[in-house]
DNA sequence: TATTGTTATACTCTATAACTATA
DNA sequence: TATAGTTATAGAGTATAACAATA
């Protein structure tokens, strides 16, 4: 049997001990920190700016329509990040040539030159968790996450 | 070498892709959806909500003080969701006999009512993801998030 | 008529500061 | 003086409806 517990701030956590958006909240609370830590703060980004930002370095030009529906934001929401991205240089707005309808939402340079920073910055957010996961662990788990929002 | 894609919507994540946070709020995405159409739409119950009210189900009486580090809430923000709670007389709120300054929050019979239904209800929420998880990947995968945030 | 994106606006969530009471 | 909880309030995030331009 265990050692009695030392005046112990533990509370159960009964049913939700098996519920998975629980843990996906409570493991969140410890990324949200740790990237509003390492590139949140200092860069002045946003979480979601961050992701966005992101996925243009990943994919040269997507559409507001592309964005909205990876980021699951409403159109109105995106409308509005992408006007503060702009008014900081970081993107453009180009017409599409093909579908006067759609834009092609590019990084501009300086929006490169910060993505670099914010990559470099990214790196020091594992140090938050890591010391509970071997590599193997945190391969796992990525894995096993996007299996979950696959299709 | 695969096929040539056909006119996918598929985007690159880049660097996203082995960043844990990113793939916790898309998972989250999910899990928030499964939430909301098994238990918040139904039982008119918010996430934060549903977990305060398993909380004290799991712990029979905890205080604010607890509940607020549990769930990352402030102190005000944990205040009016307590009012709330205790207007549909779900909560009592009692005053700790041994420190005047805390308080003991209970579930009422009718909160614990209601906690039987929701339990019940969010048995349907994993079905939203669990065709892409086999039971043990679902094990797997609740372990290592708790080990992300333990400590 | 359907789609892309914008504007206007309201609602919710979250955070900070100042306050009360108990210790 | 420190802690638990509350009140008041402002800011940020998110949602819906109505609109403009293009297909």
């Amino acid at each position: 049997m265990p050692a009695a517990k030392k005046h112990s701030s533990k509370i159960a956590l009964g049913a939700l001990h098996s519920q998975l958006g629980f843990h996906l909240a409570q493991a969140s609370i410890i990324t949200n920190h740790a990237f509003n830590q390492c590139v949140g703060e200092p860069l002045q980004l946003r979480k979601v700016e961050y992701s966005l930002l992101m996925l243009l370095q990943a994919n040269q030009a997507l559409s507001p329509k592309q964005l909205a529906k990876s980021l699951a934001l409403t159109a109105p929401n995106l409308t509005m990040l992408l006007d503060r991205l702009q008014e900081r240089d970081w993107i453009v707005r180009e017409r599409n040539p093909n579908d006067g309808r759609s834009q092609h939402v590019r990084l501009t340079p300086v929006g490169e030159a910060l993505m670099r920073e914010a990559a470099d910055a990214a790196k020091g957010m594992a140090s938050h968790w890591q010391k509970n996961l071997t590599p193997a662990e945190n391969a796992m788990l990525l894995e096993l996450l996007s299996k979950v929002y696959q299709d």
